[in-house]
DNA sequence: TTCATTATTGCATTCGAAGTCATTTGTCGT
DNA sequence: ACGACAAATGACTTCGAATGCAATAATGAA
């Protein structure tokens, strides 16, 4: 029985119908698209030939079936409101994109969301799943494990978890404000605080407060939850608790934004003289010169790009990898809060 | 010979294993998962856990093969910049989820890279195709439709393409912009255009002139290509044309902004009592008090809504279902210009 | 020219779930 | 208790590309 068929009226014609086209078996279409097919040049020519006049694209879900690889990366997100996170997931696709992996993009708005939805991406034998700005439980992350599907945290770790992250060093960056807000001698200093649950802001908070106790000062705090509303009110907060502060750290950008806001139309205050202002995360607007802030930098391009390779490498391996990367960052020093010296 | 073998050491479990585990045949595992599917309550159960114990999924590429149905949506985006995106985006990926469909997500910057791009998606045969702030050429969307790919256009419209689109009435918002500033008793009128070859400037500005030139008004004019920087600068630009507009409409909120920020720190005028301005698409920050931006408001929800509704409706049918769908838009007066009267 | 290699090629099988068809089991009415 | 009919079940084939293996053609060495 003649296997090969024409061209469907759908258009959609297969690797048989090429072959049939071209004259050669099926196998030898398959081998023409495979780089280093063991195919003789004329028979690829007459293949591509073929394939072009017919209109032929390879059946990648076929593919996938039989070779196991369905390059295909899950991408968890959630929080889409802070501006950092979609720069995160354009530059995850370019990355991906370019190791000829494609992004297939799950947007979670509650913790307990990610655990209920994962299961259908892992139903598309995804080769690998990167976690932003949402956490994964233990349970789930062993699941991935036992299944082979290797997992990063991005920007964030959960320790003891079946899965790899990497980091942006929060704490060392959290320092390195602190060091500038004492080296700027200043005094009265008040740190507002995003999500507490949240390992960035956790980690954040303590090496700001670490330095700051290691130099014999302490400082205020208000709780942002990482939204500009929540900046905003907090920088309010602050001032009912006597002499405003003289410099604020906030965990992100947007609260530091809302914050600035509050403080320049509500209070009074000028930035950086009355106040001096530090963010994170540099996105976008901090460089928009009536906010020009002052803010803490992730190697966002290099922490997404060993995030692509941690993956990548973990296709062919048995065993997990599980590793933890943590990049340094440094602050970019704007008008909201200048360099001391 | 038996097919069935033991879980792997991946983890991996098949159809077969849970069949062998259950005591049934692979078919009756496939319609226990079916909704409707002929099988007894106590075979049901019986298979629910063995595929439990096994920790079964079913294979979504295996599916996807035989029922010609990859329940894959692709979404083609650009100009991630403009935080409009990215709250599409996870609009529809919410509504997609709704549905029971994935989000394939293809960044692209430039509207050639679409073309190069898309086949790698059409691979993925993927049940429909929605394009956001980018262009395809015609040459693509044919491609598609003959390969059976339903494509919607969203918030743009490429005039005898083979695609469906789904819009905010671009012109009509243009033209209540127009009739707020005719009210309002402004003279001095300008428009600032984001990127002069989309549709969505062209039906913008065509709309907004059109009225205005009714009133036997006329309009100045400078171009911002949807940027911040872009609005900033095209404010200043504005300032060498003689006496400063009393009213600006912007083609989108971004580039209001950074008009905004221009005419208060550059220009020491005042809005909205100097200067009214009104932006288009009500993103986010446009509600900071700050800008506190009089924009256009698009009913993104709808659109998106309408758009999925779209693609699944094309679903089953045969034939394209060429529909273009325009949907009004309403302004939102906040402090950048007040309503007349 | 002849045999040993190596490069091409086709056949047949495989991946995992879904669906067709034939068979078996179960339920009722009489 | 028997036939009629519906429900439940399993064997087998299918989707489209990849690949191991065997067969063939092309190349080179002697």
């Amino acid at each position: 029985m003649a296997k090969a068929k024409k061209a469907s009226v759908k258009g959609k014609s297969t690797s048989y119908c090429v072959a049939e086209e071209a004259g050669v078996s099926q196998s030898a279409v398959s081998r023409a698209y495979k780089p280093g097919g063991s195919v003789s040049k004329a028979t690829r020519e007459k293949i591509f030939t073929a394939a072009k006049k017919l209109g032929y694209q390879p059946n990648a879900i076929a593919r996938s079936l039989i070779s196991k690889r369905s390059n295909m990366i899950g991408i968890v997100m959630a929080d889409i409101t802070n501006p950092f996170y979609p720069a995160v997931l354009e530059m995850f696709l370019e990355r991906l994109q370019a190791e000829g992996l494609r992004g297939i993009v799950l947007m979670a708005s509650r913790d307990q969301q990610v655990d209920d939805l994962l299961p259908q991406l892992l139903e598309y034998q995804i080769d690998g799943l990167v976690i932003t700005s949402a956490t994964l439980s233990t349970a789930m992350a062993d699941r991935c494990s036992s299944m082979g599907v290797p997992v990063v945290l991005f920007n964030r770790s959960i320790p003891d978890s079946n899965s790899s992250s990497v980091c942006c060093d929060n704490q060392g960056a959290a320092r390195q404000v602190a060091d500038l807000f004492v080296k700027s001698e200043f005094t009265r200093i008040a740190y507002i605080a995003g999500v507490e649950e949240t390992s960035t802001n956790r980690e954040r908070e303590e090496g700001f407060y670490r330095r700051l106790k290691n130099a014999g000062l302490s400082a205020d705090r208000a709780v942002g939850n990482y939204t500009y509303e929540g900046g905003y009110q907090a920088a309010l907060d602050l001032a009912e608790k006597g002499d405003y502060p003289e410099a604020i750290f906030c965990a992100n950008d947007i609260m530091a934004m809302g914050a600035m806001d509050a403080i320049r139309s509500r209070l009074n205050l000028t930035v950086p003289d009355d106040v001096a202002i530090v963010g994170f995360d540099d996105i976008e607007n901090a460089s928009w010169p009536l906010y020009d802030l002052t803010t803490v930098q992730p190697p966002v391009e290099r922490m997404v790009q060993r995030t692509v390779d941690n993956l990548v490498e973990s296709q062919g391996a048995e065993g997990p990898q599980q590793v933890t990367e943590t990049l340094a960052a440094r602050i970019v020093f704007r008008g909201s809060a200048v360099a001391p010296g």
